[in-house]
DNA sequence: TTCCATGTTCCGCA
DNA sequence: TTGCGGAACATGGA
């Protein structure tokens, strides 16, 4: 499920498992999921090279290569990162897969093919190229910061959040459990928010992206109080016990507490 | 069998 | 110009 806090916790998974281990050979399953237009195969540019680092920008991660150069990893809806020693533990719908010179391999694995992998020289390029906004995650994004992105903005709350170009990390899970928290309805309108609300959102987002990450996004080691675990078609909401109701909000279905989420209602 | 799903991108509309 | 709805992409589960 890769939103903001799923990847980075594929961040953290690679830095503890898979860097300084040169790449001996690198298998690409689904050619299709390679975006670059142009420039060497990422065969032959990953070939000899290890990975030293990560970073991460909203949804998209990129792995720093030991010559300066970037692999560029999206998730689509589906996909995920793996390390195992042997071919017996390569996960499904591998896509991609680096083995070390030491025998160990680290595959993408995704069910959909809606991701994106892609060789990069320069991140902050790439970055620009797509118009992302910040990184909600990142120290320095602040209250002001946050204020400043939704002064005259029009539309509903959850479009704001999920506007890449805005903000970049959070989606569809994200925001509604967003909204929960801070007792918004999906329908809510920025120009709802007052001084106050636009601060409590701040926070609740900051909260909520945070202990996503502390919880490695495993919904069993999610607060009882967050929805996520409930998200589901007779889920219920985990503040009132009423069962959670579906509506569909900038062409997403969002899951919300008709009870608890009544700040922005339209009328 | 049909609909739906955590992703992005494109189009048309108001 | 901006935000939204809908389609498209791909594949499987309910």
């Amino acid at each position: 499920m890769p939103e903001l806090p799923d990847v980075q916790v594929h961040a953290e998974y690679i830095e503890s498992t898979a860097l300084h281990r040169p790449v001996a050979a690198v298998d690409v399953r689904e050619p299709g999921l390679v975006k670059n237009a142009t420039g060497p195969d990422v065969e032959a540019r990953l070939e000899g090279r290890s990975l030293e680092g990560t970073r991460r920008r909203g949804k998209y991660l990129f792995v720093e290569l030991d010559d300066g150069g970037w692999l560029l990893l999206h998730f689509g809806m589906t996909g995920l990162v793996r390390t195992y020693e042997d071919a017996s533990g390569e996960p499904e719908h591998t896509r991609l897969v680096l083995r070390f010179e030491d025998g160990g391999h680290l595959a993408y694995a995704a069910l959909r093919k809606l991701g994106e992998i892609r060789i990069l020289e320069d991140v902050e390029a790439f970055v620009r190229s797509k118009g992302l906004g910040p990184d909600p995650l990142k120290p320095d994004f602040g209250l002001d910061d946050f204020r400043e992105l939704l002064d005259g903005r029009r539309g509903t709350v959850k479009g704001a959040l999920m506007d890449q170009e805005l903000i970049a990390g959070i989606g569809n899970e994200y925001s509604d459990e967003i909204l929960f928290h801070a007792g918004l309805h999906p329908r809510a309108k920025v120009s709802d928010l007052d001084e106050e609300g636009v601060e409590d959102l701040y926070r609740t987002l900051r909260g909520v992206l945070e202990t996503a990450v502390r919880a490695r996004v495993d919904p069993e080691a999610f607060p009882s109080s967050y929805m996520l675990p409930h998200r589901h078609g007779d889920g219920e909401c985990p503040g009132c016990g009423r069962e959670l109701e579906r509506m569909r909000v900038v062409g997403r279905t969002a899951y919300f507490c008709r009870r608890c989420q009544r700040r922005g209602r339209p009328g």
